[in-house]
DNA sequence: CCCTTTAAGCTTTTT
DNA sequence: GCTTAAAGGG
């Protein structure tokens, strides 16, 4: 990496800023940057990241810390950073989840707890079955009777609203008590909450723990900043208030639709108070057809927003995009048109897993006569849930990128990645130099050339089982137990290991025992994808088809109508440039004997708008 | 055995 | 809100 002046420094990979982004990138006091969806917020950070280590402002051993919600863009992130300024800033860069983050502060300076507040060594975490049976011991038997799904929030609820240091003897308190120690034969258990809590306080009541971790992280990036809840918000507060660091937060107020999930809600202007933070907006749209943004922002009103002026890109001309609603009586017809569609896009280029289906919520109950049609000329579509499930699994992306390398070595990160692993499992760590580094890869090489001995001996139709066993094996599952503690509760990783299996068999057939056509399939390359909304967020694809919209899959809108507006919003902001909406009145899976729009008729009357969609209507008579 | 009432689920992540 | 499945009552 070179080390470039203040003045001399431009971003990376080409990439232009706008001139609030360029102004944040720069900024040196606290500032919350609020932008919409295809701003670049996420590439706003990893630009930062860059400024700083490449202009030395952060400096040796300075280190930056990055705290995301969900891993994968926590490794999305660290990812991009590594690759644009080398190794050299991987150990400066923290790039992690708030749970990641607590947990690595309680385990680490566990032992600064008074010893009452002090967890066992070996807890366990969110053991429903202890947690129950902790209330319990505490004389707590469910008097108001209590529905299942209320137990477990009311049990939750208790827990996280406990204070620290404990002076009170209430139920909450007893409880934590045998929770933390464990109790009956059973070990402790923490869920993240406690966790949250437990590290909040080891920053509060010991200084010197709180003065080193400003001293090494000097800058804090806050990523998703409008899904924080109250605890890790508390977190980041007596981790940072008042100090040097000078913290970065990205958000999307018209994003925010984990309100539900707990988010606090005055997050932004609590942030900018307590931490005198300024404020920026970004106006590019980066992502969205002039078309889109032009729908995009006229729900501005709606989602209680000032109606700033958001620009699309300029590679865009001002008529591209386009919005299509359809409405059928049938699923039938609705799956047909969609179809047909799809098939026209990809002729014309577009890559399946550039097309999106989004639905409010459970997916299954809408798409299952898409994907027998799509099936029929060949077009796969799939419910991400498992897959991603899975995939996001550090076990199952190291199997798979074993089994990629075995059989193709062309793989540099591939490669890097197992072998970054292996040494790491087998204790050679970086010491790059040692001769054990280069055993390993030597090892390393052998066990690839034998598995690619093993599948490609009978034409691909080696036994699964004992193969993934076999790599297991020589990785060692006590040391990929020992790396990710997740790993040693219950039976959580065999489950995880029978599943991947049956799936790689099933996409082994389809393939025909190919096996890299197989492992990419699993992975998506080329399926349209299908998933909820929620789980779209920071997505995007060159098409979207929102099916079902439909008050029954609206029924909690009139309960929480601006969170569901949000959800409309991330639902047409993932699209660059086809957006088609579906409403269909009967549904076999709802059996509701009519669909209506009644409770959602804003979202119809903005797409009716003349010049915004495209309406086509089929009705059987 | 049949009819009525009640419960639970529905948007989520994290080691 | 609207469903399905299980439990309860006669």
């Amino acid at each position: 990496m070179k080390k470039v002046s203040k003045d001399e420094w431009i971003p990376s990979d080409n990439i232009v800023l706008e001139e609030n982004a360029d102004f944040a990138v720069k900024c040196e006091d606290n500032i919350l940057v609020v932008a919409g969806p295809g701003a670049g917020k996420t590439e706003l950070l990893a630009q930062k990241a860059g400024y700083l280590f490449q202009t030395n402002t952060c400096c040796n051993p300075q280190k930056i810390l990055a705290i995301s919600f969900k891993t994968d863009a926590a490794e999305n992130l660290k990812q991009r950073v590594c690759r644009r300024y080398g190794d050299e800033v991987k150990s400066r860069f923290s790039s992690m989840t708030y749970d990641a983050f607590s947990k690595r502060l309680l385990d680490r300076f566990r032992l600064a707890l008074p010893v009452e507040l002090q967890p066992s060594k070996d807890y366990e975490i969110d053991n429903i079955e202890t947690i129950d049976a902790a209330f319990k011991k505490s004389g707590y038997n469910n008097p108001f009777n209590l529905k299942k799904r209320d137990l477990k929030q009311f049990y939750y609820q208790t827990l996280s609203k406990v204070e620290l240091p404990i002076k009170q003897e209430n139920l909450g308190e007893k409880v934590w008590k045998l929770l933390l120690k464990g109790f009956d034969g059973k070990k402790a258990t923490l869920d993240f909450k406690m966790i949250c809590i437990l590290a909040e306080y080891i920053i509060r009541s010991n200084p010197k723990i709180k003065r080193a971790l400003q001293y090494t992280y000097t800058y804090v990036f806050l990523d998703e900043f409008q899904d924080t809840t109250n605890l890790q918000y508390r977190l980041v507060k007596t981790c940072f208030k008042g100090s040097k660091s000078v913290i970065t937060a990205v958000g999307d107020n018209k994003q925010r639709i984990m309100l539900w999930a707990g988010a606090l809600k005055s997050v932004f202007t609590d942030f900018k108070s307590d931490f005198s933070s300024q404020e920026t907006q970004l106006i590019m749209n980066h992502r969205s057809a002039p078309r889109l943004v032009l729908l995009q922002k006229q729900m501005y009103d709606s989602l209680n927003e000032k109606s700033i002026q958001v620009k699309p890109s300029s590679k865009w001309n001002s008529s591209d995009g386009k919005i299509k609603l359809l409405i059928t009586d049938s699923e039938q017809d609705e799956a047909k048109i969609i179809c047909t569609d799809i098939k026209n896009m990809i002729d014309r280029g577009v890559q399946v897993n550039d097309i999106c289906i989004l639905c409010k919520q459970l997916p299954q109950n809408y798409s299952e006569e898409i994907i027998n049609e799509l099936s029929q000329i060949g077009i796969r579509a799939r419910i991400e849930n498992e897959y991603q499930d899975l995939i996001k699994e550090p076990i199952i992306d190291l199997l798979i990128r074993f089994i990629l390398l075995a059989l193709d070595r062309k793989r540099p990160n591939d490669w890097e990645y197992v072998k970054c692993t292996y040494a790491d499992f087998s204790g050679a760590g970086n010491a790059q130099q040692d001769i054990i580094y280069y055993e390993c890869q030597d090892k390393l090489t052998k066990k690839l050339n034998e598995i690619k001995e093993l599948i490609t001996a009978d034409k691909g139709k080696a036994d699964v089982e004992l193969l993934l066993q076999d790599i297991m094996n020589f990785f060692g599952v006590s040391h990929i137990k020992a790396h990710y503690p997740a790993y040693q509760q219950g039976s959580y990783f065999d489950n995880l290991i029978v599943k991947f299996e049956k799936f790689l068999v099933d996409e082994l057939s389809r393939a025909s025992n190919d096996w890299i056509l197989a492992l990419e399939s699993f992975c998506g390359k080329y399926s349209i994808p299908i998933m909820t909304i929620h789980k779209s967020k920071g997505l995007e694809y060159e098409a979207v088809y929102f099916v079902g919209v439909e008050d029954g899959a609206f029924w909690n809108f009139k309960s929480q109508p601006d969170e569901d507006r949000c959800a409309f919003f991330v639902a047409i902001s993932r699209a660059k440039q086809y957006l088609t909406f579906t409403y269909c009145s009967y549904r076999t899976k709802l059996r509701i004997p009519q669909q209506s729009h009644d409770s959602i008729n804003e979202f119809f009357e903005l797409l009716k708008t003349p010049g915004v969609a495209e309406i086509q209507e089929l009705h059987a008579d």
